[in-house]
DNA sequence: TAAATATGAATTGTTGAACAATCAGTGGAT
DNA sequence: ATCCACTGATTGTTCAACAATTCATATTTA
């Protein structure tokens, strides 16, 4: 499977290449922790090794990768700790940029396509789908801050966190109930009652982050998860 | 002025130049908006070109350089947008940070050990010192929130504002003003006042932001400042 | 003269090969 | 079983080359 590079115009190989890994990586095609080896990377994807390099540490800056100096690049593995973290960083951000968000705000409009999106993808059976939704919309409150770098921040964190889902299996279990919960949390702030779509939004991360931290345990009596970072 | 790799262990050769590099440019070595020649600043460093690249790769996602497909890296000049961005982002994190903090959170130590450097440096004319210390007992107070992502987060933004400040003259002016207003808001916080103590850091950031947006649009007017993205 | 276009030097983008440094495992020797 | 040297593989780094693109200049054209 050569010939990584392609049509898109005006960017350069390395970062089209680095968002081509970004998206296999979160979809799940390569296994947390596995090593990507530069020799054979490489050569699949028809780039140098210099190339591939230059990917690595971009990957690397996004959470994506783990690198060890002299041992390889590895797809991270999400730690326990990781996800706390991360849940952390979701409370913090999403909560403020919705209580203080001002009642015309155009983001608005992402935040009920991505309602709309996860009820359509709910009745397909699309479970996998509900969870993009769903990201889409908690991105959606994000956008609600107005700030340019919290928006990558946030992509980051959601691009990590896809990583973590996607070592867990029933998708089901761990995207569906929310659909539900999102539109009651726009339709507050559709209402104009932020403070009480905040905190609405804030007992859903903390349930979300106990369901997720719940299956995780779960699978690592497994002995499906090794150690991570 | 050759040989950047010395005496640092087990370090790849390019993440300790990029730290070099980082220190260099927050430093104010390097004038912003100015681009950075692959073959002069390899030959500088006593790298190669290959390794370079990695170094820019890496500092452009820290946003301190800024990279044009095919026209090279360039120092990052922050623009007005960007400082606004900044401040929100400072606002939005540091206030819910400080507002939620728990009493007995041992990175009150290094708040107070930021505001104890800033007097001192205050009291030796040393304003670039001051700045640092001041920069530091934010970061203190981001570190309340617990959250290795967001204290990540948190020192490339002040990365940046640090590289707009050295865009800046005048820094007694910049600096000076806000060791007592930090020192007042560590007061609050030993005094379990978290709220008062994050509405006068509220405070605080509005009142920075207007000082450096009104530094800046002054000097805009005298054209040392370029585009900025 | 002004605009459009060729020309060419310089810089970045990318590659392939090479070698040094480090790591992981193997197989004794004690 | 523990330690140690050896070996093979992989990463770290360099170098030289070439393709692709940009930029400035010179030339042509209207």
């Amino acid at each position: 499977m050569t010939d990584a590079h392609s049509t898109l115009p005006s960017l350069t190989l390395s970062e089209r290449v680095a968002e081509q890994l970004r998206q296999k990586i979160t979809a799940g095609e390569y296994q947390p922790g596995q090593r990507l080896s530069e020799q054979a990377l490489s050569d699949q994807l028809g780039i140098s090794r210099n190339t591939l390099r230059e990917v690595f540490r971009v990957l690397t800056k996004d959470g994506l990768l783990r690198h060890e100096p002299n041992r390889g690049v590895f797809v991270s593995v999400p730690s326990i700790a990781a996800i706390i973290d991360i849940y952390r960083v979701r409370r913090l951000i999403e909560c403020q940029a919705l209580a203080q968000a001002y009642p015309r705000h155009p983001a608005k409009k992402h935040m009920r396509e991505a309602v709309q999106q996860a009820v359509k993808a709910r009745e397909a059976g699309d479970w996998l789908g509900v969870g993009t939704a769903n990201m889409a919309f908690h991105m959606g409150i994000v956008e609600l801050a107005d700030s340019e770098r919290l928006n990558l921040l946030f992509a980051q964190v959601l691009a990590e966190l896809r990583l973590a889902f996607g070592l867990l299996r029933d998708p089901e279990f761990l995207h569906a109930p929310y659909v539900d919960m999102n539109r009651s949390i726009l339709e507050l702030a559709e209402a104009g009652e932020f403070a009480k779509a905040s905190s609405a939004l804030n007992d859903y991360l903390v349930h979300s982050e106990r369901i997720v931290l719940a299956v995780y345990a779960r699978q690592l009596g497994d002995g499906r998860l090794g150690a991570g970072a």
